[in-house]
DNA sequence: ATTATCTATAGATCTATAGATAATGC
DNA sequence: ATTATCTATAGATCTATAGATAATGC
């Protein structure tokens, strides 16, 4: 059954977040779904299948919009999308450490996630780039071009998690992204008095 | 020897960045300076012991700035610090690695590294924020209170690293940096219109 | 005496393969 | 027949302890 098999990976993806991919066994989560290591090996020809399935999974997972739309839309996620994906993050710890933890373990030797987290990044960067140019214009209110506020962004998600993970109760996530977003669009006084405001001209 | 002590911290550095703790191995250590690895326990007590002094080593390495001055100079690092130690850092990609990927792996179910990893955290952000509240004012001219723009900051920081670990020619750390602290500084035009540019009071 | 190393080894794991057994679906 | 699951087990690791041996420093 494909009902076996999914909750397989979900239980993967819990034991991966909590021990990460080298650190987290096959016994672990075999124990999670009430079957033995070997079988959980009948569904998966090996733990580095499982690992594939569970990085499918997540992009499935956060392709899915807060409306449920079906993540291959024609249209795309504009700069509120990524603001609204963050703040549903924000309720799904297992989900952001398991990508966390993932994300950086690919970069060590020979990881079999490297692949798909470099082609991820890759992917990712002129995608919200090419998003930014069309909602802020190419350099954006803040002076920074589209190209350097996608990897700006991203690095603000990514690493806003780590500090969330370690200490929730200290980060505000979604804030922090929508105060990011604020400076992108630069909605805010400008040059510090009042009078002095200026509104874009887009 | 402490000298064969420095030398095994700095393999287990090189070790841990290139596996992670969990993967990495105290025997990859041990060949690497030519011991066995009952060789190394000689020296440390244990594998999370040889951890702690690799956790030293790095904050050590960090601590000192590109003239070399001391780690606990009295005068604190400012907005320009940090960006001159992005650029150091990007001549450094195995210390950047080894951060990157245990910093990561400490959020995982009792890793050795979690309260150094929180605690660090802890301090750097409000020790950031006071930076900037003194250089920048708070709320500073990008309209971000010392607070955000503080954990922002880091969070930028964290997030181009592993961007850059995977992809080295894709990603500008320093640069990206610079650009995100002028942001901060707001020193760009202002409304778009070079006539309406105002100096901030300060 | 102390320090630096080594050999030997206990005791846990881990992944993956082989092959048995039971249940399900033609 | 195929599918689901188990037992048994090979073959690698891994950390840490015990205790031997050689070299160094009083």
């Amino acid at each position: 059954m494909t009902d076996r098999r999914a909750e397989i990976v979900a239980a993967a993806l819990e034991v991966f977040a909590e021990r990460g991919y080298r650190g987290g066994s096959l016994a672990t989560v075999a124990e999670r779904v009430g079957l033995t290591q070997q079988g959980v090996l009948h569904y998966f020809p090996s733990k580095d299948a499982l690992l594939t399935d569970v990085l499918r999974l997540r992009d499935a997972l956060d392709g899915q919009d807060a409306s449920g739309r079906p993540p291959d839309a024609d249209v795309p996620m504009g700069l509120a999308g990524v603001e609204s994906l963050v703040a549903r993050n924000a309720a799904r710890p297992g989900l952001v450490q398991c990508f966390t933890v993932l994300a950086a373990e690919s970069v060590t030797d020979q990881h079999p996630a490297h692949d798909f987290f470099a082609a991820r990044y890759r992917t990712l960067r002129p995608q919200l780039a090419e998003m930014l140019r069309r909602e802020l214009g190419d350099p954006g209110p803040s002076g920074l071009s589209a190209d350097q506020a996608s990897a700006l962004l991203i690095a603000v998600m990514d690493g806003l998690q780590q500090q969330w993970l370690l200490e929730p109760g200290a980060v505000d996530m979604p804030a922090l992204v929508t105060a990011f977003a604020a400076v992108l669009r630069e909605d805010r006084q400008c040059g510090g008095s009042p009078a002095a405001r200026q509104l874009p001209a887009g």
